[in-house]
DNA sequence: CGCTCAAGGATTTTCGAAAATCACCGAGAT
DNA sequence: ATCTCGGTGATTTTCGAAAATCCTTGAGCG
């Protein structure tokens, strides 16, 4: 046993399976940050400044954004550089609209191949998902982050037995677009003890039901779920247009 | 005016609104050559065959092999460069089922929403199509370009109108995908006389029913049409299998 | 005034080479 | 014989600077 190469890796002498690459780095990093909303929509993103505050060079950094175009998380006009994608209502209502039929064929194909390990997944899930700080206490970005990344791992152990790593693919594109728009509008109604519970409530009726494989009642519960964060979303449109 | 400028540009004087970038240029070509199974799946992109193949440097490769990995064309594996990306029959039925879903709504969507403007493009382009080189005739590559050209520019026509930018983004990406399977296994049945005119009709017959807003009969005789080929690749699976 | 045009600086895009990493191959040990 | 290890060439990735392009500003003219 090689001693040495062990200790050059870090944890439990696991090294990285596919060691990953600056640019991608730097792709996951900007994705984060425009989903959280850190980026405004539509800035206009410089060499230079990226340069300084991702730390590395321009060949990494246009590759970044070259793969963030392709999943329309940012522009590329020409030769007049990058910017963060634009959001309006219209493309809300696309987003919600195909992420509801996606979603919904998922989950009932999730349900219909499921496995034991799905089923411990979702569980496993599920239980991150509720020991997360709630948006009403700490505020703070990391614990925001944390919180949004247990959310998306919760959904996403739903629907991950659904057989189809196109739809799989699709839908964790979709749902990242969603989560910006969510983030960015941040309804009021959003941190209120009434919302937080609810929607606890529905995450584990979702939870329950999935596993039980009642397939309509899954989807009724999903459907209200989203249902819920989309009116509390499309309210912040219809006040924005009135000021 | 300016007579220099315009002389620079191309055409009848009319500038690109959008100078497209060398990286934009190599992503097109490249695409087109995975698209058409020149690239053959599976084969190691490297960087000296792709800089001498597409006169180019490896700045704007990157950033097209960035994109195209987002698209699933190619893989990016870790520090070991980029590969044409595989095909498999699961992957195959992936693709089928969730483009017969997405076409569907898109197709059903566009009818209930198409103008004038739509009506007038699609039957432009199935001129276009009917006009092009059958596929007995006219072997040589750039002629099956564009004839596939054409073809996709009519499907493309048909859901224009549907209203979604995202379910058309999602729609093209698959179909340059499926698009890929049946070049590439090309079923000996796809040439055939009998096959060739049975194609032909479906067309007319979907861009009739389309125009006449026959949303039923449209999506009945799209099924139709997918299915042929659906089958003669799934044929051509099963064929390899035995060998 | 309003408009066109050119110069200058700012920014993006691309190139060429350096640095880092990987993959292959053969020597030596068990 | 098989396996591990180290070295070497090939390849990828990244950097820094050059080239190309764009945008602003202000002068000159109608």
């Amino acid at each position: 046993m090689n001693v040495t190469k062990l200790a050059t890796r870090s944890g439990g002498g696991v090294g990285d399976p596919q060691p990953t690459t600056l640019a991608v780095k730097v792709y996951e990093q900007l994705r984060r940050d425009i989903r959280s909303g850190a980026l405004v929509p539509g800035s206009p993103l410089r060499t230079e400044w990226l340069k300084s505050h991702y730390e590395t060079g321009v060949s990494p950094l246009r590759e970044a954004l070259a793969r963030l175009a392709a999943e329309s998380f940012v522009t590329a006009q020409g030769k007049q550089g990058f910017r963060v994608a634009e959001i309006s209502e219209a493309d809300f209502d696309e987003l919600v609209d195909i992420r509801r039929a996606l979603e919904a064929g998922a989950l009932e194909a999730a349900i219909a191949n499921g496995d034991d390990d799905w089923e411990a997944e979702i569980l496993a899930t599920y239980h991150k998902l509720i020991k997360a700080a709630s948006p009403a206490q700490g505020a703070d970005a990391a614990a925001e982050e944390e919180r949004e990344r247990r959310h998306r791992r919760f959904h996403e152990a739903l629907i991950a037995a659904c057989g189809s790593r196109w739809q799989l693919r699709f839908l964790e594109n979709l749902t990242s677009h969603l989560e910006r728009y969510r983030r960015i509008m941040r309804p009021a109604s959003q941190v209120s003890a009434g919302f937080v519970k609810d929607v606890a409530d529905e995450h584990r009726e979702l939870m329950e039901r999935t596993i039980q494989r009642d397939v309509k009642g899954a989807l009724k519960v999903l459907d209200a779920h989203r249902l819920r964060t989309y009116s509390a979303i499309k309210n912040q449109f219809a006040n924005a247009d009135e000021s």
